[in-house]
DNA sequence: AAAAAAC
């Protein structure tokens, strides 16, 4: 198609030892869907309609089995559900593999297997004859992320025998020990710490992914430390880099991270995600988009909903709110001790809570396939004094919901001329066509919103997907 | 000025 406009760029001295992997057209042949938990049938269907679309980011012409992957690798992605590779996993694999290693920065809309993708690459590079030593190092802003990259990478790689995993967030590791893991996951801040106590040995280092790696770049303080780690490892380290969004500031920094890297980016037309339908609310004033948010936990509650809100003290206070409004909701932000945050996950993983008030602490990466509406309570802003919309940070919080070819619902709330303005401003950068609900029209509201929950519930079928795999199915 | 991330 020609708008497709993803593109694999070579670094100037072309490498000939790989070729250039060519993007990968759909097959249009029917794939496998992405749960453990998940029907085949529901999914099958589902993605009717999304086989006849060329453009589709979910399938790739290449298996698994062209990729040339270990006995090991392929057994523990076929019993994760996984049978035929999205196109970032068909054509970012490759490149990951190659010999010898190249450093890749690879977009891809949220949703389409990105974790699944550098989980494979990095565990390819792991030597098993060789227990004990750290040999891959993977990356995240966050430690709801970090673990579930860490589950992740543990599916994939359940039949690797002798393979080990540790998790480098707070209170993850033994405190004092020497990390004996072959793949460590974390955060930059655990990260260096375990560094500097030499409780981890970053000598042996084959591969580091960074994933959301325009936030790491970009971030105030994660930047640095993120530059810090990657200066005491080895220099020949591959490093990968992967992000539905990569701005063109943060491309500057990517280059000095990792020079000369093999790229794979998306033009602003192609970075939405075409299964959410992405709708705001016309509210009349900011203190009427409490009792409009209340209005709308019924539609929330038909499949599990996330509701970002700028501030942790706002988490709470909504939540406190509709909870003596007689609503059921749960709240996770910063200001929570870990194991606290790791519970409230894992219960909004399983359907046990089912609406989660957050900040942007889960814009990013977080998988959860049962969640049908995201909603933006507050725009994203950000420069001084939240002077700009934040495009990035709004494409991510809405792909928490639409996940591998399922379809979703966004609803963002505005209110004044700054909050309508600012989200225009991010339609247009990236072409979306917003649907306007209005609170005086509630009939409207409900059917527009009940008909994409619903076909998500089906979807979905209430399962937890293949990126939460310790929770149970319902 | 806010979210996040270290002890």
């Amino acid at each position: 198609m020609a708008d497709l406009a993803s593109r694999v760029t070579q670094p100037a001295p072309a490498a000939d030892s790989t070729p250039a992997p060519d993007a990968a057209e759909n097959s249009g042949t029917a794939a496998g869907g992405p749960g453990l938990w998940d029907s085949e049938a529901n999914v099958q269907v589902a993605l009717t309609d999304l086989q006849s679309d060329e453009s589709t980011p979910f399938y790739s012409a290449t298996t698994f089995e062209d990729l040339k992957l270990s006995p090991e690798l392929l057994q523990g992605l076929l019993a994760l559900g996984f049978h035929k590779p999205s196109k970032i996993q068909g054509t970012g694999i490759p490149i990951m593999l190659s010999d010898p290693p190249q450093h890749l920065l690879a977009q891809s809309q949220s949703g389409t297997g990105k974790t699944a993708a550098f989980s494979i690459g990095l565990l390819s590079r792991i030597d098993l004859s060789e227990p004990d030593v750290p040999q891959a190092l993977a990356l995240a802003p966050s430690r709801e992320l970090a673990r579930q990259i860490e589950d992740v990478i543990r599916a994939i790689g359940h039949f690797c025998t002798g393979l080990k995993i540790a998790a480098a967030v707070p209170g993850g590791l033994a405190r004092g020990e020497p990390v004996k893991a072959n793949v460590v996951v974390g955060t930059p801040g655990t990260v260096l710490d375990i560094i500097k106590r030499r409780q981890l040995n970053p000598s042996k280092l084959k591969v580091l992914v960074i994933d959301e790696a325009d936030n790491m770049l970009d971030e105030q303080g994660l930047g640095d430390q993120c530059m810090r780690i990657k200066g005491v490892l080895p220099k020949s380290i591959q490093v990968l880099l992967f992000s539905a969004t990569f701005p063109d500031k943060v491309m500057r920094y990517a280059d000095m991270f990792a020079p000369k890297a093999v790229k794979m980016t998306l033009a602003s037309s192609d970075q939405t995600v075409k299964g959410i339908s992405q709708m705001y609310m016309d509210c009349p004033s900011e203190n009427e988009k409490y009792s409009i948010l209340c209005k709308l936990y019924g539609l929330m509650t038909v499949g599990s909903s996330v509701i970002f809100v700028k501030t942790r003290e706002s988490a709470s206070e909504i939540q406190r709110r509709m909870e003596a409004d007689g609503h059921r909701v749960s709240a996770l932000h910063g200001a929570f001790e870990g194991s606290e945050r790791d519970a409230l996950l894992q219960d909004f993983r399983t359907g046990k809570s089912k609406v989660l008030i957050t900040t942007n602490v889960l814009a990013r990466g977080i998988d959860v396939s049962s969640v049908s509406m995201v909603i933006n309570y507050d725009i994203p802003m950000k420069g001084r004094g939240d002077s700009e919309p934040d495009p990035e940070t709004y494409l991510h919080r809405i792909g928490r919901t639409g996940r591998f070819g399922r379809i979703g619902v966004s609803i963002s709330f505005v209110y004044d001329k700054k909050s309508f303005t600012a989200l225009s401003s991010i339609a247009n950068k990236y072409g979306i066509d917003l649907v306007q609900l209005s609170p005086d029209d509630w009939d409207d509201t409900e059917k527009r919103v009940q008909t994409v929950i619903k076909s998500n519930r089906a979807q979905a079928g209430y399962a937890p997907s293949a990126t939460d795999p310790q929770a149970t199915p319902a």
